[in-house]
DNA sequence: CGACAATTGTGTCTTGGACAAAAATGTAAT
DNA sequence: ATTACATTTTTGTCCAAGACACAATTGTCG
């Protein structure tokens, strides 16, 4: 079609993908996929459709399929694997309208939809209500080929302003609890850290953001210069359990027991064995009474 | 100090500092630096001090400097390397009140002093005056350890919330030239683009903001569908020159002639050899000269 | 049906060699 | 002195095939 290269070297596949060279190559040993063409150095070519493949592979993993038992599937029948999760919500309406005004690039109404909804919702019921579902559904949507990644962006950088000037708006009222909130290196979500965010600011809390990937020595030092009640990090579904895990049980030893520790976000669901002294929050709404909860206790 | 696990293996280092693994095995090999332990498998262990020392280097390195002759420097001598450019400014009064702000934490006077420089200065003059250096200043203090990575953090959150709630204020006046804004994959820094949008918007320009690390052929499909007259990127300093060029070669190739292709950002001042057809953006300056030549141009 | 043990699946790390492309250096000509 | 071109050095990335720890699954026994 365009004309663009149609194929990408190891590293661009690395990067392309979130998968690394290395299990880019036991892949290939073990499973005979991917199956790169060699160029005139024997130096690995990756065809896009393979990429493609590949990416889609990625997200079924993030959601706890096993490579094994995916690798060998056709690209229809992984997108098929992908949908199961959308086909259990019948789709409130108001969300369909939005769905549609991204694929069909109305970059204006689409703008003026969101903001009608959260100003009719509140800011709290148009994260819970709107944000979350929407931002499931646009996930599915991509899984399922409706949604093209450059429409996902044009999305989630709509959402950011709308989220990011509604906290704005919110008069810092300098009550506590004083919230910290990052993410760990390599985790790169924001959105989520901004919901989180706006949820904390309408209870009256004081967020001290620091933004993605903060290293762990600059958390604990961070945490004790803002003195901050509540350290809470955010974990997408694609950050691996193990380190995830190790990181949390790491800086619970360097913080004070006084401050909490909060894990949240898709990925701290998978945290099977509870973490002595983190907290995992596995909804907003949730965040919300553990937030009363803090106060009840530091009254 | 603090109780943070004192060295990383070969992964964490990777993520850390942005070296990839085959870098740092062969640094190792060639400079006897890093110099790692070994655990009892035999695998690279990473104290805590290489690693910093090895951050140093990357950014050292992405301005210019070379491997082999920074690597078998201190850290202090590093350090010292860094600031040579620092001192090149007798630093504006106002950046130091500033930097002050952020090193000593003072989270809400910092947000205020910020928002006041905006108001008094207008959003353009706040950017170019104020912003643009800032950033530098900030580079530099985190290079010669006055100022530490959260706090880096910090700033870029509020300067982000800032820019992103400016734009939102000012109307969009549907006006062309249509800009699409983006970045390439593995280039994650988003306040380039940002402030790009901001200058954008108050020249009337329309700008859809695909926000960082948008795949080309997404790129190419969004200036089709978005019917945009320019595809602006943004290169940092750390973007790989060679990948930026073929990268650019490409995209070029595969829009259509009439659309504009403008390379922005720290990085993109590295491009020795002008690619035909892709137009450098030297400076926010420069930048709103080109809309008005585009607009002279296309009346 | 739950607890524990054995087995399989999976990602990451290892070494040392190779080589293309960028950067620096040397040389010759204007 | 500057430009143009050729040579050398520097540097990052790729390869192969093996090893192993740990997570996930399966099997066994109480």
């Amino acid at each position: 079609m365009d004309k663009l290269s149609s194929s990408l070297n190891i590293g661009a596949v690395e990067r392309d993908t979130g998968l690394s060279k290395d299990t880019l190559r036991v892949w290939e040993r073990r499973y005979a996929f991917p199956n790169p063409e060699r160029d005139r150095h024997g130096e690995r070519i990756y065809p896009i459709g393979q990429v493609e493949k590949l990416r889609l592979i990625k997200r079924l993993i993030d959601r706890g399929h096993r490579p094994g038992k995916i690798i060998g599937q056709s690209i229809e029948e992984l997108r098929a694997l992908g949908a199961d999760t959308a086909k259990e919500s019948p789709g409130p309406l108001a969300l369909d309208v939005i769905l549609k005004l991204i694929s069909s690039h109305q970059l204006l109404e689409l703008r003026s939809q969101l903001s009608l909804t959260m100003a009719r919702s509140g800011l709290q019921n148009f994260i819970l209500g709107t944000v979350v579902p929407l931002n499931v559904a646009v996930g599915d949507a991509w899984m399922s080929g409706r949604i093209a990644v450059f429409e996902e962006h044009l999305y989630s950088e709509l959402i950011q302003n709308l989220l990011r000037n509604a906290i704005a708006s919110i008069q810092p009222q300098g009550r506590t609890p004083r919230v910290l909130l990052t993410s760990l290196p390599q985790e790169q979500h924001s959105i989520g850290l901004l919901m989180a965010e706006a949820m904390l600011a309408v209870e009256g809390a004081s967020c001290i953001p620091l933004g993605t990937q903060t290293p762990m020595a600059d958390i604990v030092t961070a945490a004790l210069v803002h003195d901050a009640d509540i350290i809470a990090l955010s974990f997408s579904s694609s950050y691996p359990e193990t380190r995830m895990a190790e990181s949390l049980k790491q800086l619970r030893l360097a913080l004070p027991r006084s401050k909490h520790l909060w894990a949240g976000g898709n990925g701290s669901a998978r945290l099977r064995k509870p973490i002595e002294g983190v907290q995992p929050v596995v909804s907003f709404e949730k965040m919300v009474d553990m937030v009363k909860q803090w106060r009840a206790a530091n009254a």
